[in-house]
RNA sequence: GCGGGCAUAGUGUAGUCUGGUUAUCACAUAGGCUUGCCAAGCCUAUAACCCGGGUUCAAAUCCCGGUGCCCGCACCA
């Protein structure tokens, strides 16, 4: 499906919309509705199941959202989410500064106050990359975070978290005692962070107020966690940038065992697999539209020593689109922290020895994975639109239905009352035909219908058999409505992860 | 941010060029009759010209500004 067709649906079957839409919107910002937020919190379970509950020593925390100064100018945001501005005043246009100087200042502009920047484009006489003039403005910065004036008197200024992944640095030291001093030690984070984007786009997949689900692995370099073990033969799907170098741009299948070969340490392949499962086993994404994406020394940030993107290609965007990624960003996190803060955040091992934790950092975007789970499982088929959500993600797991709503109505609500008391999400819909009501369900990804009829009657007014029908094949059969929880319960449950906890 | 395009019920749309009657149609939604296992039929109802200003006897239609969306570029430590 177009990307259109997509949100036009997912608006009106009320899974999210723009923010503000009476005020006409407002950029970048969305509010999910009653399924969006089901599905949502949903996946939030289930990445919390698989990834926090791999292991003992992973914990999930709920940080504040609001961070004093210190700690954005400790992780480098404040200067390194700034990118230096130039506009030129003859057409408009408006250029990183880097961009602007690439020429006489390879190295960039990197640590150049405004007016620093101001005097390279004088001295040299740049022109503006577009129309040639040099009637070149005075650089601005301009920073993707929202400050916030803090404090009674509004004289300090504290910073929406622009990545959720700084609030489980700041937990460090705490989380150290909390988790009883043992590496590796996992502290993982669902929250929103915040950035002000410059082009909002794509609905889910760049806004300005957003989800993340994190998890940081705190380990000693010299014991990285995770062993491929039964893993060691999984084939991944990579892009890797030796092979982007020669042109290549299609994704190879490599055994997990043949990265490692390759030099990539077996930990960051481990974790690698773990989180292609989660995508293909927990969220249901083929495949074949699965890639890591390996991003080169010049494309990811200085401190990352390994990246590789995780991206799914998704019809509506045309394109393959990164929804998560692992990063291997050694020790400066803690380092920064450490030197910002003025506390020793290294460690001893049980030799006495002090070292200062690594950090592998798995992270997941819940929005655009939302918009995946979509794109993905959301489709026409024939007549029929039909979301084949995995059945443990769906919002609304069964719906109950009586067959004739004045014959069987109070079996039917006390169906879908029983239902909810055992935790199935049931929903009771007695209105239009038998067919439409099968036609609103399947196309908000109800995996299973249950119908009330004649038969079900036959044995007592709320003992007898019901109809279970399945979305995805339509196949109908008989069951004892009394046995009906115990039958769906085993799709309703979350995978949980089969790998070794990483020790 | 830049350039281009677009904005009409819940959704998709006709009408806009060439200003003029009660703003078209389909689906969806609600109620009624009927039917009873895959979007059946009939009747009825709800429901829209993005916001603000201007031109005009008269604006969905023309002009200006704003906001939002789409595409390309740029951006995405």
């Amino acid at each position: 499906m177009k990307s259109d067709e997509l949100y036009a649906l997912l608006r009106r079957r009320g899974v999210l919309w723009p923010s503000a839409e009476i005020y006409g919107g407002a950029q970048g910002l969305y509010d999910y509705g009653p399924l969006g937020a089901a599905l949502k919190r949903r996946v939030e379970d289930a990445w919390t199941a698989w990834f926090v509950g791999r292991s003992p020593d992973y914990y999930r925390i709920e940080p504040a959202e609001l961070v004093p100064e210190a700690v954005v100018r400790a992780s480098g945001h404040l200067e390194n989410f700034t990118d230096p501005e130039i506009s030129c005043e003859a057409c408009h246009a408006v250029f990183r500064a880097e961009t602007v100087v690439e020429k006489v200042r390879p190295e960039g502009v990197d640590g150049l106050a405004p007016n620093q920047i101001e005097e390279v484009v004088r001295a040299n006489h740049l022109k503006c990359p577009n129309c040639g003039s040099t009637a070149l403005a005075v650089p601005r910065a301009f920073n993707l975070m929202f400050d916030v004036p803090f404090g009674v008197q509004r004289s300090e200024r504290a910073y929406l978290l622009p990545e959720t992944a700084q609030a489980s640095y700041l937990a460090f030291a705490r989380m150290w005692e909390v988790g009883r001093k043992a590496l590796p030690l996992g502290i993982a984070v669902v929250g929103r962070a915040y950035r002000n984007e410059i082009a909002p786009r794509q609905v889910l997949f760049r806004m300005r107020s957003f989800t993340q689900a994190e998890l940081q692995i705190f380990f000693d370099p010299a014991d990285p966690p995770g062993r491929l073990g039964a893993y060691a033969e999984e084939k991944v799907p990579v892009l890797r940038v030796d092979r982007r170098e020669k042109g290549e741009g299609s994704t190879a299948f490599v055994p997990a065992r043949e990265l490692v070969a390759s030099g990539l340490p077996e930990f960051y392949v481990d974790h690698l697999v773990h989180l292609l499962r989660f995508l293909r086993e927990v969220l249901g994404f083929p495949t074949e539209r699965i890639r890591f994406f390996e991003k080169s020394d010049k494309e990811r940030a200085f401190y990352n020593r390994i990246q590789f993107d995780a991206e799914v290609h998704l019809e509506s965007l045309g394109g393959y689109k990164e929804v998560g990624a692992v990063h291997y960003r050694g020790d400066y996190d803690l380092r920064r922290h450490g030197d910002g803060s003025g506390k020793d955040l290294s460690v001893a091992r049980p030799s006495g020895e002090r070292v200062v934790p690594h950090v592998l950092e798995l992270t997941f975007g819940v929005d655009r994975n939302l918009w995946a789970l979509a794109d993905v499982h959301l489709a026409h088929e024939g007549e029929r639109t039909v979301w084949k959500l995995p059945p443990y993600l769906a919002p609304v797991q069964a719906g109950v239905f009586p067959l004739i709503p004045k014959e069987q109505r109070p079996f039917a609500e006390r169906l879908t009352a029983d239902l909810l008391a055992v935790g199935v999400a049931a929903a009771y819909d007695e209105a239009s035909s038998i067919g439409k009501r099968y036609a609103r369900m399947d196309e908000a990804g109800t995996p299973f219908c249950v119908t009330v009829d004649g038969p079900s009657l036959a044995d007592g007014p709320d003992r007898g058999t019901v109809t279970l029908r399945q979305r995805d094949s339509k196949a109908q059969e008989r069951v004892p409505a009394a046995e009906l929880a115990a039958r769906l319960a085993p799709s309703l449950r979350f995978p949980r992860p089969t790998m070794p906890p990483p020790l």
